[in-house]
Order: structure tokens, then C-alpha cells, then sequence
DNA sequence: CTGTTAGCGCCTTCAT
DNA sequence: ATGAAGGCGCTAACAG
């Protein structure tokens, strides 16, 4: 009827006498440290293994006494997605203080590869663990490498850098949530054939190229009578992006879809809006903000992909945290999934 | 440019100095125990204000020294979506046991509010904590509220007793996700006008009911076009389920959508299949399982309303842990999201 | 290579 | 009503 799911608690102690040692070799073992025999180290082992020993966390994060610091390194610039994994950082900080951790925010120009280099250096050695919303480049690359070297922990957030060495990236999948953004579209199309447009801010980008990736595997394999049109480059600026599908939605008039990469939205949003056009055209985005949920209220968006910017600044603690004390990540817990978000169920 | 989340780390002792007392005054102030007198208490607190003194977890947890135990309290037989919270609660033995936390699982009739209230009765005084699938009974209510009463915290997992007097529920909002279902039946039937089909295990139980609820507030606000037929109850289970929709099936020409709001899947399916009009006809169900997923791939499932079993299981430890330790929860962790989930973000 | 020992910060008797 | 002191399980010097 009852069935456990967890060992007795035996401590250090109990191993310690069971393998006819001390205390310290045990430890010694149990952190792979050297000056062992490798016979005792055996003996030890063997004990672990025998009674699924596992040292108390709380009593080893005591000992170890040391707070730990980590720094996040973001986009400086008011960036709604970005500020609400800051408010949700902000959030933790009773969390965070229990614990004796610290997190510090590096605002820098992450666009720009060697400014975002030169602030990841500068972080060289006086952090537990880094987050970083990266750009993929060669110099970021070699910059996060060498943060590896001096020991730190480095995770990617919400944009990887996947050549590089780092521990772990906190985000989605940006191909699969492109696809899911062509499914949408193409289903919430229906029976009607026409183009889809697609607004980026710039192909340059890993993550707006790879959900243009996964959009258009999409629409080719399953959404024939649909017609992509060339990728609008908007630079994620309002202004921008209005002017080009303006001018795009006043020679197309038979534009059924919208698929909006990055951001940009306000100016998406009106393009689509003053066209006249914004009940007959599916307009897809990307992320729950203040702006997108409005839209997605008024019927102007039909769909948001989204990743939950609390879940990625809460994983990337986590990660960052088990990095460090060498515990074992939690992978389906701090895997970011993605989100499909209609008006009717708005978080 | 670096700016900190966090007050530097000060221990019981400072605060013990500051405000000119022991340890252990501080310590009984900060627990709320009593034997202080009113005016040292407040001395003692404006000095824990004034550092914003947040007390270390770790050396708490060490100290206090208790194993906790826990109960999650389940549906005998075999509900797929069940056994995968149970899989996860397996998965994070390790987890549990480096805090010295153990969970018990405890199978029984949850359908039969006499036999579950008497498994909650029989665990009275013997568990910290107390994770349970409950039935929106009187009796279940009162066995519920007789363990809070002893001391016992109680989270309610999946469905929810609201009346009861328990902690915390780790769930979805069935109402929302039954409009989210609506949504997605009326988006993705496109222009088409016709027959909506519903299939439910029992209006009886109040997660269906609020499905169901949900669901027609969006189909009659924003689908006019569309006809919603009476409910089948199949009682969750494949033939029954699949006899009554075949039956309507055969009966009605022109249905165009069918919502499954419990299990019976593999019947409805069925019913579906032999009836030749899967690809016509609108198909959202429930939860993503190795059945699911199969019929999303295949698309005779259109899209599958979702709760992350592995996001309730550790949920709920984390909420039961949170509550016995004292410590506040972080409601937007733990909350349950609704997720839609299509073939091309099949998790 | 291995063992001994002094804390880490808090909780809990037991005295006063 | 308040304080003193030992100990929770582990880590990290320091001896040997």
C-alpha cells in the first residue's frame, strides 16, 4: 500500500566506520580529491554504493561556509522580455539571501560582440557563476571559454552560444518554437490560401534565424497552398518594422498570415492595424508582454509563443547553484519549454 | 552598472548583539515563541528589520535535524497520467534524500469518498505532509480539514477540494483550461459551421464539470456558428466511451469538433477512426501521454490541453516542504500552467 | 596517504 | 524571562 521512494539517513560517520576509515577520507572520496589509495578509495566507494549514501546538503552547504556570488549579464536597453526576468530575480532576493547567494545584474551591449567580450572578461574571477544572454560570435565564444577556464560557471540565457564550453543553456529550443509558430499559422488559416509574411529583427541573429528555420520547414511540409514571402529585416525597432510591412501589406493584398520573430510589435501591430486588415490576417509573435497580451485580447494576435520568463531566471539560479556545489542538475525541471498562448489562456 | 540583489549575510549573533540580548532570545522572537517579554520582542524585531536579516535554511535544516516525511495519497489503477507524477516523484529520490526528505506513496479508491476519507484519517500524526487527488466530498472535505486540524500540512494535487481548509492546490484552473479547449475547437474548425461533440468521464466530478463549463462559456460567446450537442459520459473508460460516440457519430452528419475532457482516449479514438472522419473532424483532448502523443503525430488528435505532470510532482514537494519549514512560497513557481500542445511542440 | 579537530549558523535543552 | 552550551553532518586546516 505504502511504498517509500527514499534511503535511511545514514551520515559520513556511518561510512566512515562501515569501510574502516575517517571521517576526512571519506570525504576525501566522496569529492574525488586526491591523496587516496586507490584500494581504500574502493573500500569507500563500495560502502557509499552499498548504503545509497547521500551526504546532507544543507549540512555540507553550512560547512562550506562561503557565500556565493553569481552575475547575470543582460541587455541594457529597455527590452520588456528582459526586464521581466530582472523583476523575477528581483523577486527572489528573500530566496537568494537564505541561502547566502548573491546575484549582481551587468547591464552591457550584448548586440556588440566585442563590447559584450570585454564584459565578460572583466568578470574573470571574482564570480561563482555567470548568466549571460549571449550573442553567438566568435569573440563571445572566447570569452565564455576562458570565464570556463578560471573555473566559473557560465550559463547561455534565452539566446546560446553552443560552440562554446558552456556548463548549460537556459532556453528554448528556437527552431522547434518556430515550427510551432508555422502550425499556427497554418492551421489557424484554414481552408484559405494566400502569403504569410515574416517579420525579424535580423537574420543575423541565431535565434530569429532558427525560428525562421522552423517556420518555414513547416509551411513547406504541411501548409502547401500557403506562400512565404522574403523575410522583412526590422531590426526589432518599432519604426522600422512598421514601415516595411506597411509598405509590403499596401502591395500584397492577399496576405493571410504574419508570423513577427522578435520584436518590434508595437510597429508590426499598427502596420497591420492602420492596413485595416487585422481581424483577416493570423498574426503570430513571440513572448507575453504588457504590449502582446493587449493584442492578443483585442483579437489583433491570435497567438504568442512564449517561454516563461520566471521559470528562466528561477533555472538559471538553479543551474548555476547545482554547478557549483557539483550536485546534479535537474534537467526535465529546468528544461524551458514552449508556451502557446491564446487569448483564452493568457498566464 | 553591477547592481546587487542581495543584503550581505549577517548571522542570529549580530543580531543578538545589536539588540543587546542572547541567541536564544532571538531565536524564540524569530519562531514567535513565546516566555519574551513584549518590549524585548520588539527590540529584537526592529533589529531583524533594520538588517533585513533573512536566517540561513541550511543551518536551520541542520539543527532542526528531523527527517520530514511525506505522503501523496493516489488513485489505485492504472491512469497513465498518474503514474508519470509518480515517475517523477521517482526521479527526484536523490533530491529528497540529500534534504533527508522521504515521500510515501499511498494507493486508494479516490472515486469513493468513504474509502479516501478513511486512507487521509489513517494517516493522522504520522506525516509531516500530505499530498492528495481528491474527490469534492463532505467526507473527503472533513478528513481533509481533521489533518490540518492535527498539525498536518495538506496540498491537494490535480483536483481540488476548495471548501476544505488545505494549504495549497497544485493544479491547473480547469475552467480556464476547458475556454482554452473551446478556443482551439473553434480556431482551428475554421469557417466551417456544424456539431461540437463533448465525451467526458462524469459531470459528476468537479474537474470535468469545470472543463466543460469553461468550454461552452467560448463556444457560445465566440463561436456562434458552432452547436454544441449534449455531453457523453463514458466514465473515463474506452468502450463505453468509444460505444456512446460512435453512436452520435453515426446519428450526426455533421459534426465538425470533438472536445474529450477526461481518459476513455483510446475509445474516443477508436470510435473516431471507424467512423472515417478523423481528419474532418476537430479532435482536443487532454494531456499529453504515450496514447496522445501517438494520435497528435498521427493527427487525428488536433491538439492536447496539457498540465506538466513532472512541473505537479515537484510542485508539490516543494509546497509541502515550504510549508512545514515555514518558509513563504513562490506562488508564481509553483503555479500550474495550462499547456496547448500541438504535434510541432510535442514536449 | 590518513586521522584529528575546530568550526559553519542555528535550534534545543537545561540552568538561572 | 533570559542565557549558556552542546550538537546537527560536513568541510578544511593541520598533524602525523
Amino acid at each position: 500500500m505504502a511504498e517509500t521512494l527514499t534511503a535511511t539517513a545514514l551520515t559520513l560517520k556511518d561510512i566512515a566506520r562501515e569501510a574502516g576509515v575517517s571521517l576526512a577520507t571519506v570525504d576525501r572520496v566522496l569529492h574525488n580529491r586526491p591523496g587516496v589509495r586507490p584500494d581504500t578509495v574502493r573500500r569507500v566507494k563500495e560502502a557509499i554504493e552499498r548504503n545509497s549514501f547521500q551526504p546532507h546538503v544543507a549540512a555540507a552547504e553550512l560547512a562550506r561556509g562561503r557565500a556565493r556570488r553569481f552575475a547575470f549579464v543582460m541587455p541594457s536597453g529597455p527590452n520588456p522580455f528582459m526586464q521581466q526576468i530582472e523583476a523575477y530575480l528581483g523577486e527572489m532576493a528573500a530566496w537568494l539571501s537564505a541561502r547566502r547567494l548573491s546575484v549582481e545584474m551587468v547591464a552591457t551591449d550584448v548586440f556588440d560582440h566585442s563590447v559584450l567580450a570585454a564584459s565578460l572578461e572583466a568578470l574573470s574571477g571574482d564570480y561563482d557563476g555567470v548568466a549571460v544572454v549571449a550573442l553567438d560570435h566568435p569573440g563571445v565564444r572566447a570569452a565564455i571559454n576562458d570565464l570556463v577556464d578560471a573555473g566559473t560557471r557560465v550559463v547561455t540565457l534565452v539566446s546560446d552560444v553552443p560552440s562554446s564550453r558552456r556548463h548549460h543553456y537556459v532556453g528554448i529550443d528556437n527552431i522547434a518554437a518556430g515550427r510551432a509558430a508555422g502550425a499556427l499559422v497554418g492551421r489557424l488559416v484554414g481552408q484559405r490560401s494566400g502569403k504569410v509574411a515574416i517579420v525579424a529583427g535580423s537574420q543575423g541573429l541565431r535565434d530569429h534565424a532558427e525560428r525562421i528555420f522552423g517556420f518555414n520547414q513547416v509551411m513547406a511540409s504541411e501548409f502547401p497552398g500557403l506562400d512565404v514571402l522574403p523575410v522583412l529585416e526590422g531590426r526589432d525597432e518599432d519604426d522600422r518594422s512598421e514601415q516595411l510591412l506597411a509598405r509590403l501589406l499596401s502591395r500584397q493584398a492577399d496576405i493571410v498570415g504574419l508570423y513577427n520573430v522578435g520584436a518590434g510589435t508595437q510597429g508590426v501591430a499598427k502596420a497591420l492595424g492602420d492596413s485595416g486588415r487585422d481581424k483577416q490576417v493570423v498574426f503570430v509573435g513571440h513572448d507575453v508582454t504588457a504590449l502582446t497580451r493587449r493584442l492578443l485580447l483585442q483579437g489583433v494576435m491570435d497567438a504568442a509563443i512564449s517561454q516563461n520568463p520566471g521559470h528562466e531566471a528561477r533555472a538559471a539560479v538553479r543551474v548555476l547553484l547545482a554547478l557549483a556545489r557539483g550536485e546534479p542538475i535537474l534537467r526535465e525541471q529546468e528544461k524551458i519549454r514552449i508556451d502557446i498562448v491564446m487569448r483564452d489562456n493568457l498566464p
